[in-house]
DNA sequence: CCGGTCCTCCCCCGGCGGGGGGAGGTGCCG
DNA sequence: CGGCACCTCCCCCCGCCGGGGGAGGACCGG
């Protein structure tokens, strides 16, 4: 099965450049061309490509709000690899958030650009080296940060640290009796256990204090409880 | 200048394969084999070497472990290159915490292993498609259920959400009040406003709302006040 | 067997937090 | 000018929380 793409860059020759690389790759079909969000936009609705190469300077609307509005009305199985060509900085994050797939820099060799096509049809994603080792590290250091608080998790008991959870996803000291079965009086000496043992004051301290050391994490949370 | 690598895997064989792969690349230099968490861990001390292959199931200390530690004691610039046979559900988050610069399956082509060690040795990450595209969801993730409530958010005037930036950071009433020089009862009449525009039960569930939608971010804060 | 840790539960009580309801001042905009 | 939104402050009420201090039972290791 080949995977239908379209190229989206302001400079012709660029674009024209990118689509020959892939042409050469017999399992990659290259749709549509396109030089501009707009222009992005409609190949994408008119062609429904697999993938869409998109540069992320373009005048008018740039890739950005292209990749943004693209993967927001696409009711398809479109997935958007940004090409650029200059250190991202600023652009990778928003890039990361608009739904990109992929992250790569223009220097890649040739033949890894169709590389990259065929991994992120599959489903796979890819980014520029230096780009997945900022990554890291920010995932990373969120848990670091938490060591230094986590050292202090490792006090408290088994039981304290469920409660401490409880507690941090903002059950009420009868919730909590509720829920593990056991009454109010024992959630409430648990809680000031907690509370001593940690140093903290109240248990709104206690829902930051585990925000920030890792024991709870925004995101993998079941809100309706 | 070569790159010099340890190869560590249980399997001689294994082991053995990957270094003949490694040897065709003029750029790389295998200059030790280990078979265990420790002998990588001593070939680590022995060979200072710029990038170390690690298998993560090895008998007696597994891979992560052995990455941990060395990564720990290092005083010269070495990185882990994470290589694995099957699905790395439970390990990769793992690795990644201990440090590890890449996470490769074994099921990649040869010439793309090489690259894989000098883009390490260059300070760059490389990651696995599959796992490079939950790590990007991950990032995402928390900014889209951010937006989610972050909807909400909008519906707070500039002064509630600065109160309610500081009663995510633990801030008492009293303290909100001399912290923005106002009275006591006017921090109490924004909270009961926040609480009934954001449908909240009590600061406790502002604290949470704050760090689920991004309103506050666990790790970019001053805990002194 | 005795001491320690942990989990369980009890009483009393002061204080903070939140609901209800109200009110005065400012600045903006139709 | 008259609404409107916002910020400011006040009253009363009461429920939940946290501190202090204690106590009984289970388990485990010395």
């Amino acid at each position: 099965m080949t995977v239908r793409v379209v190229v989206a860059d302001d400079q012709a020759l660029v674009r024209r450049g990118f689509a020959m690389i892939l042409r050469v790759d017999d399992a990659i079909e290259v749709v549509a061309e396109a030089g501009t969000g707009h222009e992005a936009i409609e190949a994408a609705r008119l062609h429904r490509p697999d993938v869409i190469l998109m540069d992320i300077r373009m005048p008018g609307m740039d890739g950005l709000e292209a990749t943004s509005r693209i993967l927001r009305e696409a009711d398809w199985g479109v997935r958007v690899l940004i090409l650029t060509t200059f250190d991202p900085d600023e652009y990778v994050y928003e890039a990361l958030r608009a739904g990109a797939s992929a992250f790569v820099l223009k220097d890649i060799p040739p033949e890894q650009l169709a590389t990259a096509v065929r991994t992120v049809a599959e489903g796979g994603a890819m980014l520029a080296p230096s780009i997945t080792r900022r990554l890291i590290d920010r995932f990373a250091q969120r848990r670091v940060a938490g060591t230094a608080a986590a050292g202090r998790v490792g006090r408290l008991t088994e039981r304290e640290r469920e409660i401490a959870v409880a507690v941090a996803r903002g059950a009420s000291n009868s919730e909590i009796a509720e829920r593990f079965l056991i009454g109010a009086a024992t959630v409430k000496s648990h809680v000031s256990s907690i509370l001593a043992k940690l140093g903290l004051r109240d248990r709104i301290q206690i829902v930051i204090f585990a925000y920030e050391s890792g024991l709870v994490e925004a995101g993998d949370h079941d809100v309706g409880h």
